[in-house]
RNA sequence: GGCUCAGUAGCUCAGUGGUAGAGCAGGGGACUCAUAAGCCCUUGGUCGCGUGUUCAAAUCACGCCUGAGCCA
């Protein structure tokens, strides 16, 4: 079996927020993170998703023509990803050319199966522009509650959708001209109506999803679905191959998902040892998993498989779609647009990204919204990373050094309390495993924190300060226990906290094989033999004091 | 206006028919190797409200209240 794992792709306006991350890219990397350890074939494909009149409006803003934004935001995004240790296989992007390509292969294809219609529909054109526009390209007075600023998608005052005829005294977005009219032209449709049953058939074998994904898929059926504008009037985008459609693109929602293979495609080319369509088609032994918060689960488990079905090619479904809800800021969403929350590279500015990793797997919104706040972080570093991890490993070593010249120390035979002790780790290995395997990061983590505690129990019943001076020996098993058990943990906590996993690996001098391991072979207490030697590190986790929660909550603006 | 989800200990949340759970906070204790960390014990809830189904309801049904979100 091989593993094939999608995060969401990000969208290029700007620098993402945490709530972005911990609903898709985060939990991908540690669930492929996971499944790589565990000598799983893996492949992790992500990117940014470009095209659209955000983009266009933001480069506007910036002064730049939108390809030269894109390509800046594209590599601060991909840095960003690369310090929180995301490990992506490969990080796209959808203006490549072969997204272009595949995107205009889909569309042939369903053009072809006919799924596709053309339809007269009346937008706004502005002489003065020279051009028809979208969505945000109109602003005006909204006719609902007054504000002078509304979108022509939306009012952002009293949050109403609109459409851009909706507005009262229209004016465009780029030149601010008031010379506008409406024109009919046409666009492009797919027939999601047609492709009805055929999606209904598929989500209604999926007996394994989530229910927040079955749930908001068997909504969006029940409803009935209408065709879908696949057509816009920019120049941004993949061109239309039609016919009259030459100053048309594809929708931004058309695209974006091709985008996963295009990142597959590009990532082949890397190697000649690499196949894309070995992944994405007939591929019965890949296993697709995709990760996202729960505003995008109507694009993927209806519009992406209503494409794929439609283009009767073989192309590969998800076989898990994992949703997330949201992750709430002191009462209200993480917003780009409001410049609300945390920003990722803001994030890595205060603190290490395993500080964020950890924190936001233990709260992740699996089973309803919940919140971020900075206690929670304080809570979660101090007492579970510094406390629990951090002082045991500190604690071992320093002793291991003060007491016993800097080796690992030879002496004592196992008894009752290391055979209890193996039998505990084995247990909490293979529940983390599992939980893990079922996507389950809550969970995880609390069996996790469970591990690191039963070192603590196990030492604090051993006392090997207190055997120090009466059985040298016995101390010594008690210590070269603890070392063993060290791995132990950083082995289990790799997927989470990967950059403390390998300085604890380093300090251990662990070789590339003794730290290469699957859950299940990990519990080996034969590793860290006699003589061996090690370095101790200082302490692996700072811990937040109240003053510091204080002034970073001043700093992001949390309130109280 | 329609729909969806949520309402369980001071806080954050598990728990989907069979005698109320965890972590943190609070209280007590023993220990001292360690970033006063760790370990043991412990206080605390009529599971939003009401009615119904059932031998049995936090868990199912209906209504209501509150909050959040989505849609028009």
């Amino acid at each position: 079996m091989r593993y094939l794992i999608t995060s969401a792709l990000p969208y290029i306006n700007g620098i993402k927020h945490l709530g972005n991350l911990v609903g898709s890219m985060l939990p991908a990397d540690v669930y492929a993170r996971f499944l790589r350890q565990q000598g799983q074939d893996v492949l992790y494909i992500c990117g940014t998703d470009e095209h659209g009149t955000p983009a266009e409006l933001a480069a506007l803003e910036e002064n730049l023509d939108v390809a030269t934004y894109c390509k800046r935001q594209y590599e601060r995004q991909a840095d960003v990803y690369k310090r929180f240790g995301l490990s992506f296989d490969y990080f796209g992007r959808t203006s490549s050319a072969a997204n272009h390509e595949l995107t205009q292969q889909f569309y042939h294809q369903l053009d072809q199966n006919g799924f596709i219609e053309e339809q007269e529909i009346s937008q706004i054109y502005s002489l003065e522009d020279n051009r028809f526009l979208p969505d945000r390209y109109v602003v005006g007075t909204c006719p609902k509650c007054g504000y002078e600023n509304a979108r022509g998608d939306q009012c952002e005052n009293c949050t109403s959708v609109l459409s851009p005829t909706d507005l009262l005294d229209p004016r465009s977005a780029i030149s601010g001209s008031t010379n506008l009219e409406v024109r009919t032209s046409k666009h492009l449709f797919l027939r999601l109506d047609q492709l009805s049953d055929e999606v209904r058939t598929w989500v209604e074998q999926q007996n394994n999803w989530p229910t927040l994904t079955k749930s908001i898929a068997m909504k969006w059926l029940n409803e009935g679905l209408q065709s879908r504008g696949i057509t816009r009037d920019l120049s941004w985008g993949v061109p239309v191959p039609r016919a009259g459609f030459e100053d048309k693109v594809f929708y931004v929602w058309f695209d974006a998902p091709i985008g996963y293979v295009a990142a597959t495609k590009a990532w082949a080319e890397q190697s000649e040892q690499r196949s894309w369509l070995d992944w994405w088609q007939n591929a019965s032994d890949v296993h697709y998993v995709q990760f996202m918060a729960k505003d995008n689960l109507p694009f993927h488990t209806i519009m992406w498989p209503a494409m794929i079905l439609g283009t009767q090619e073989p192309w590969k479904l998800a076989d898990y779609i994992k949703g997330f809800n949201w992750l709430n800021y002191y009462g209200g969403k993480f917003s780009t647009s409001s410049k609300r929350g945390v920003f990722l590279d803001q994030a890595l500015d205060v603190l290490p990204a395993d500080y964020w990793r950890y924190t936001l797997m233990a709260s992740a919104p699996e089973s309803a919204d919940s919140a971020f706040t900075w206690e929670q972080l304080q809570l979660k570093v101090n007492k579970e990373l510094a406390d629990n991890l951090g002082n045991f490993i500190n604690r071992i070593l320093k002793f291991a050094s003060a007491r016993f010249q800097g080796t690992v120390p030879a002496g004592g035979e196992p008894t009752e309390a290391e055979h209890q002790l193996e039998v505990t780790c084995r247990e909490l290995m293979a529940k983390i495993a599992g939980h893990l395997q079922a996507m389950e990061f809550r969970k995880a983590t609390e069996a996790l924190n469970a591990l690191w505690t039963a070192g603590n129990q196990y030492i604090d019943t051993r006392a090997p300060w207190a055997l120090f001076k009466e059985d040298k020996d016995e101390a010594a098993l008690v210590i070269r226990t603890c070392i063993n058990l060290i791995r132990i943990y950083a082995i289990a906590a790799m997927p989470f906290i990967p950059f403390t996993a390998q300085t604890i690996c380093d300090a251990l001098k662990l070789s590339a094989a003794e730290r290469t391991s699957s859950f299940e072979a990990a519990v080996d207490f034969s590793v860290m033999q006699p003589e061996r030697s090690f370095d101790v590190p200082p302490p692996l986790f700072q811990k937040l004091d109240d003053d510091r929660i204080e002034a970073l909550k001043a700093q992001f603006g949390g309130k109280s």
